[in-house]
DNA sequence: AGGAACGTATAATCG
DNA sequence: ATACGTTCCT
């Protein structure tokens, strides 16, 4: 039973078998962190620990998933999958729905996305006859999520001298005010921000004891991974649960803490020993996944930075390649160099094209980098910039859900009592507004109030109102009956978007509607397989995952072997054979807003230490002299980072730092590049190539399952060929345990699951 | 009310 | 460069 304990070397296996009281597991990069918190879980389930009882918070809703599947392949599947294990959003999420009575909130409030805030504070900005230039809705939310990090409300706020100093010195003195009205705004509406699930928790924790205990009770061991990207708001959390049982195990690097412009604070990774005296501390540094020279090269990098934990990486790996400095004239230049080395290495040391990974500082270096990839043939996938859930078309219907589900969801309001188009406009919205903000409602409250009639509407528009009014209670009538898909369905073709679509044949409209396919496939799979495993699979169930999505979680079957093009943030816990910093320039990597505070400038180092960690065999860093910025040619130096690797480690021609040199300009051909670029309508590859992947094979033919029996060689649409281990319950709420062979083993409802008899 | 045409501000990193 | 907002016209 103990064999997982055989392949991890001493530090691995004390952090995995010393599980009483408070740890403190520092992690070095590629150094087997993911083993050592997979297994320490597995350790504590087969002694006996009860699933739930056990927490366990990820950075991404991919990293909770692949945990629990590991997991779930020492312990089985139904044991892990009832573990509390995920990002700190949305295991915190949960609990606010089942508690949300205590703080006021329906237990089906909705969430904002950035964007629906940006929006708010807009219309507050303007509510407020503020001067719209100084108060940028970007800036003021970061203020106010600032301040929820830090668990400042609204009065305190106004109270903090440090923040109101700084609101009046950038021109913002009323974020106070904002921030106060924001809140309110959001309560009427039954909404929660991403940090608003955080404080709440808090708030919750704070104000009901009882609440508090029960889960405090509960959780008997706590495990946090990624601990030095987390914020105030998240540490006190977590020091509450752990209160009682102590038996807390955090994991994480100070060396790769790069997320502090969202609040994380380095400290308390720094401070964990003050908090928990005691302690056991466990240092992770064989590196497994780099070469010697990787390893020695970062570690060069990061050595420039003070006050860290004393650590010493090292690999034991082969010796491997120096790092590569590769100078480009410019940024589209930069594209084609990395793309044919990519290409011609492929073809060399046949490798695969997921071997290689393009990570960049900013998504909008994405570009130049996919039109090379597409001139090439290269396959690849993008992540971040705008993603799926973020297409107009997706926004909209995804709007129609949240209002289905929450009709106070205003920003969801706001979208769409107008699109498709029906007559209500700005002059109507108006008048709502206006009635809401003065009687202290949500809008869909003056809708359904019968003395809407007062409000100066015509009769016409009145009846409009009324008419879309009907549609949502409409479909919220069906939120119990229907499954997630079937009502999916409906809303999509009752609230008339697959009609405004199918009546656009440009082909970007043809692209939307294949959006609109796909999301309806995407819910389709998601009903399909929540009713198999016997779990609720109604709209709600669905909206709930879709809310706290990453970018990373939306990986199709098909994109496994392709190019990686990343952020370095979104690059971190990640591994390739190959990987391509690009962009390595000053102003850009250290951006212009890093430069100027020591603390900003480790940050950024940190971000490169992570970028460099990130390759296994070879690390490859470009710059480009010239790029365009804003749609302006401008010229650039190379980063100071590259200096600040040890010339053993790097292979560079020294004539390429001549940094003073002029830059020159006539190195970009008028009509190569940028001029002959905008042929093709600019599709992401990820999501054109497999519009209608997900949809049911036709050829399928489930077999009848009543006469299923243990021992049975099965087949199932999605997981492949497998064994039956065990049938339970009576009909019609028949399970079988089934064990697949690449899909580990899952309990499936037999009266939902299409299974094909092989035996 | 709703669309076309024009002007302008904009992109850091994320759940 | 382009996405977004405003203005103007129907």
């Amino acid at each position: 039973m103990q064999d997982y304990l055989k392949g991890l070397n001493e530090a691995q296996r004390s952090a995995v078998v010393e599980t009483d009281g408070p740890s403190l597991v520092i992690a070095g990069a590629g150094s087997g962190k993911t083993r050592v918190l997979t297994f320490r879980i597995a350790h504590l389930l087969s002694e006996g620990v009860k699933p739930y009882r056990v927490l366990a918070l990820t950075f991404t809703n991919k990293a909770a998933k692949e945990m629990k599947e590991r997991i779930g392949s020492v312990v089985g599947q139904h044991i892990a999958g009832s573990l509390w294990m995920g990002t700190f959003h949305s295991i915190f999420a949960r609990i606010l729905r089942y508690e949300s009575k205590h703080l006021g909130y329906p237990s089906s409030f909705t969430i904002y996305d950035s964007q629906d805030s940006k929006n708010l504070v807009k219309s507050i900005v303007k509510k407020m006859k503020l001067n719209e230039k100084a108060y940028k809705p970007g800036s003021v939310l970061a203020r106010i999520s600032a301040a929820k990090n830090d668990l400042v409300t609204p009065v305190v706020y106004a109270r903090d001298v440090n923040r109101m100093t700084h609101d009046k010195a950038s021109q913002m003195p009323m974020i106070h005010e904002i921030y106060a009205r924001y809140m309110k705004e959001c309560y009427k509406s039954g909404v929660m921000d991403f940090d608003d699930l955080l404080l709440n928790t808090n708030i919750l924790f704070r104000d009901f004891p009882d609440v508090l205990k029960k889960y405090q009770d509960q959780f008997d061991f706590i495990m946090v991974d990624e601990y030095q990207d987390t914020n105030y708001s998240q540490y006190l959390i977590i020091k509450k649960l752990a209160e009682k049982h102590k038996n807390i195990c955090v994991v994480g690097d100070d060396a790769q803490s790069i997320y502090s412009f969202r609040g994380a604070k380095i400290e308390n990774i720094l401070n964990f020993r003050n908090d928990y005296p005691g302690y056991k501390l466990f240092k992770l540094e064989q590196n497994y996944r780099s070469s010697q020279n990787i390893v020695n090269a970062a570690n060069s990098i990061i050595e420039k930075n003070k006050g860290q934990i004393q650590k010493n990486v090292f690999s034991a790996n082969d010796l491997g390649n120096p790092v590569r400095v590769l100078k480009a004239y410019s940024d589209v230049e930069e594209g084609f160099l990395i793309t044919n080395d990519i290409f011609e290495k492929r073809m060399k040391e046949h490798l695969e094209y997921k071997d290689f990974a393009i990570l960049y500082r900013t998504n909008a270096q994405s570009r130049v980098f996919e039109e090379a990839l597409r001139k090439k043939n290269l396959p690849y996938k993008i992540y971040g910039g705008l993603s799926f859930y973020q297409r107009k078309e997706i926004k909209d219907l995804l709007a129609y859900f949240r209002l289905t589900i929450n009709p106070a969801d205003q920003e969801a309001l706001k979208r769409v009592i107008n699109y498709p188009a029906r007559g209500i406009g700005k002059t109507t919205m108006d008048k709502l507004i206006l009635a809401a903000d003065s009687s202290d409602q949500s809008l869909w409250n003056i809708l359904i109030n019968p003395n809407i009639s007062q409000l100066g509407i015509n009769a016409g528009t009145q009846k409009k109102l009324a008419n879309f009014v009907a549609l949502i209670a409409q479909f919220k009538a069906q939120l119990e009956n229907l499954s997630a898909y079937e009502l999916a369905a409906e809303v999509a073709s009752a609230s008339g978007i697959m009609k405004d679509l199918h009546n656009d044949k440009s082909i970007e409209g043809q692209g939307r509607m294949d959006n609109i396919d796909e999301l309806l496939n995407g819910i389709k799979d998601f009903t399909d397989s929540k009713q198999e495993e016997g779990e609720p699979a109604k709209l709600v169930n669905f909206l709930e995952d879709v809310a706290l999505l990453t970018d990373q979680d939306n990986e199709k079957a098909d994109d496994i072997n392709k190019v990686t093009l990343m952020t370095i943030h979104s690059a971190k816990g990640l591994e390739f054979k190959n990987v391509y910093i690009v962009g390595v320039e000053e102003g850009l990597f250290p951006g212009t807003q890093s430069t100027d505070s020591e603390k900003n400038l480790e940050e950024e180092r940190r971000l490169f230490y992570v970028a460099v960690t990130r390759a296994e065999s070879n690390a490859t860093i470009s710059f480009a002299r010239s790029r365009y910025k804003y749609g302006e040619l401008t010229y650039s130096r190379p980063s100071r980072f590259i200096g600040d690797i040890d010339q053993a480690y790097l292979d560079v021609n020294p004539e390429d730092f001549v940094s003073n040199e002029k830059p020159q300009p006539s190195f970009r051909k008028p009509g190569l590049g940028q001029a002959n670029s905008n042929l093709k309508p600019r599709i992401r590859m990820n999501y054109t190539s497999e519009a209608g992947q997900s949809k049911p094979k036709i050829n399928f033919n489930a077999s009848n399952t009543s006469g299923l029996q243990a021992g049975m060689r099965v087949e199932h649409e999605r997981f492949g060929q497998g064994e039956v281990v065990s049938i339970e319950g009576v009909a019609p709420n028949v399970k079988a345990t089934v064990k697949f062979n690449n899909a580990g083993q899952k309990q499936l409802l037999l009266k939902f699951a299409k299974l094909k008899i092989l035996t």
